[in-house]
Order: structure tokens, then C-alpha cells, then sequence
DNA sequence: ACGGGCCCCTGTTGGC
DNA sequence: TGCCAACAGGGGCCCG
């Protein structure tokens, strides 16, 4: 459930089955689910065990729950160090479900509270995703300690558009490789990049150096809008790898514009929407509405034609 | 130091 | 029908 809107949603079910919660036992059922957890299985375990669950927040495509552990003292209030960090991964999900639901074939870490209600599953196809334990590093909120590259997203009060401006001016990249640079700006994925790149009429080679700054607030309007957007329709979902913790399907597939729909008519101009490769990956884009890769930047990036 | 390329996995799809 | 290459929403690491 990869880019910002499908993890919300999926914080948003953590805040409402999750929160509040005190984990009772864990199981780890593929390691390679809890690799970034470098202490290994049975601290990650250990760490989790009797830990409490107050909050749960997101940034990008991170979800991360502080662990409050019991003081001594029944009733001491202790502060949170650290925190369970979550990634989805291509394929990742969690789930809450009762514990006598039967196991789903990637199930891969399974995590049950003191209450004895619905567990905790993540479930994980091709295991890109994973659980692990962090220290949490102080700030406004204190993050995880290897989420502290990651750029605020868009959706955040405190993201600094004018310093995002600024980054673009002196980076020599494209643009799509820019917003998919979780260091710059967090959150966006394949699929929104490319939805707020149409909406926004600009190519996704265009040279980040050659954005004015009515440009990059076009396009930073363009991926709020878009996300924006598709959190109220629950996310995208092509299939059911991609749900909310009760494994229901967003809905936003249907708005989509650009990706995903090469050899369909723009819905602006109805010129045919152009697939080209991409990093590995696709971009689509409307030929027509966005033109503004400059042809220099475009003829250099074509093998064997480099003047 | 920074950008691009490659790899980590499993499953589905479409062409031959 | 079967086989196999291409592709899939991500990111970390390595290399130049």
C-alpha cells in the first residue's frame, strides 16, 4: 500500500483498532520481515513485549507506534525512547483480524494484545516491506532514528515549499526523480508523481534547474490536490494487495489521469497517453499537455543520440 | 557528494 | 496448454 494516501489510510485503522493497546506476544514468521531490525528476532520480540501503543504517526510512506513501556510504580507515565516503524513495501499490509482468523499465505509477523481482541498482522508478498524497532531521535515529533533523512511530506503542516523550491533550483535531475526522492519531498510514489505531473502540465524529464517558482507551486498544489483526493476515496486499489487494516479496497483507480491508462485519450485534450520507461518502472504522461522537458534534455536522455 | 543503475522478492499477465 | 520474459505502487546500496 505504497505512497502516501494508502498509508494513511492504514494509520488512520492502526489510531482506530491499534492505539491505546498493550502488546501482549509477537511472532515472527519470515525474518526477512524484521532485517532492518538489526539486533535481531528475539530483541525485536523483546522490545515489543509489554510495550503499550498511545499514538501512531506517519510521515511519507513510514508508520511508526512509540513503545511506552510500564514504569515501576503502577500508573507511572514514561515517555516513549523508542518506536515500532512499519513499511509497506510493493506489498506490504497490515491487518487487524480476530485470532482465529485462518493464517494468509504471507503472513509474516503476527503481533496479539494483553485484551485479547484482534491481532495485529503483517502480511507481505514479496517481504520489500518490514517491521523493526528504532530509537526515537528528538524532534517536533521525535522520529525513528533512520526515518531522519526523510523529508516531511506535503501534507504536513511544517513542509517548507520554499525550501523545496530551492532544492529543485540547484539539483541537475528531472523532475519525476525529484518528487520521488524521499529526502526532498516524502510520500509521493510512482502513481501520484505521475498524476500530479499531468495535473500540473509539466513533463516529468523537465531539468528540476529550470523551475520557477510559480512552477513548483503548480506542482505542489497538484500532488496536495491528488492526495488529497484520493485519501477521501480510501486510496487506489488495482487489487486486493492493496487495503485498509479490515482489507477493504480504495477506490481512487477510477479517478486516475495519467497512470496506468497509455493508449487512452488525455482527458484534457484527448491525445493519446504516452508509457516510456522510467528508473526501471513507467512513467505516463500526455504528450501534448506536457511539453516542458526542454528537446535538448530530452535528445540527451535518448541512448546513442547524446550531442 | 550526488545521481543513476541494480538488486532484493513473489506473483500475474501477455505474447509466442 | 505451456513457457518465459516483462512488469508491478519501494528503497537501500554501490558505483562512477
Amino acid at each position: 500500500v505504497p505512497e502516501l494516501p494508502e498509508v494513511e489510510v492504514v494509520r488512520r485503522g492502526l489510531e482506530g483498532h491499534v492505539v491505546g493497546r498493550t502488546i501482549a506476544v509477537v511472532e515472527v514468521c519470515h525474518p526477512r520481515a524484521v532485517r532492518r531490525h538489526v539486533a535481531g528476532e528475539a530483541d525485536f520480540v523483546a522490545r515489543l513485549v509489554g510495550a503499550e501503543l498511545p499514538t501512531v504517526h506517519r510521515r511519507g510512506k513510514y508508520l511508526w507506534l512509540p513503545l511506552v513501556v510500564p514504569g515501576p510504580r503502577a500508573g507511572d507515565a514514561q515517555e516513549a525512547d523508542e518506536a515500532l516503524v512499519g513499511h509497506l513495501g510493493m506489498s506490504g499490509q497490515l491487518l487487524v483480524c480476530e485470532p482465529g482468523v485462518a493464517d494468509h499465505t504471507h503472513l509474516r509477523v503476527r503481533i496479539g494484545f494483553t485484551d485479547g481482541g484482534p491481532e495485529l498482522r503483517f502480511v507481505d508478498q514479496r517481504t520489500f516491506g518490514g517491521l523493526f524497532v528504532e530509537p526515537l531521535v528528538p524532534g517536533d515529533p521525535p522520529v525513528p532514528r533512520s526515518l531522519t533523512h526523510i523529508a516531511r511530506d506535503v501534507l504536513d503542516p511544517l513542509f517548507d515549499d520554499a525550501a523545496f523550491h530551492a532544492a529543485l533550483r540547484v539539483r541537475r535531475t528531472g523532475l519525476k526523480s525529484a518528487l520521488l526522492d524521499q529526502s526532498l519531498i516524502s510520500g509521493v510514489g510512482n502513481i501520484y508523481a505521475d498524476e500530479a505531473l499531468w495535473r500540473a502540465k509539466l513533463h516529468y524529464a523537465r531539468p528540476t534547474g529550470t523551475l520557477r517558482r510559480p512552477d513548483t507551486d503548480r506542482l505542489l498544489a497538484a500532488v496536495r490536490e491528488v492526495m488529497t483526493a484520493a485519501l477521501a476515496l480510501g486510496g487506489t486499489s488495482f487489487d486486493s494487495l492493496y487495503v485498509n487494516v479490515n482489507g477493504q479496497s480504495g477506490y481512487f483507480d477510477r479517478s486516475l489521469r495519467a497512470y496506468g491508462r497509455a493508449g487512452q485519450p488525455c482527458e484534457r485534450c484527448g491525445t493519446t497517453i504516452r508509457r516510456e520507461p522510467f528508473a526501471n518502472r513507467s512513467s505516463y504522461f500526455c504528450p501534448r499537455c506536457q511539453r516542458s522537458a526542454s528537446a535538448r534534455y530530452v535528445t540527451a536522455t535518448r541512448p546513442g543520440e547524446i550531442h
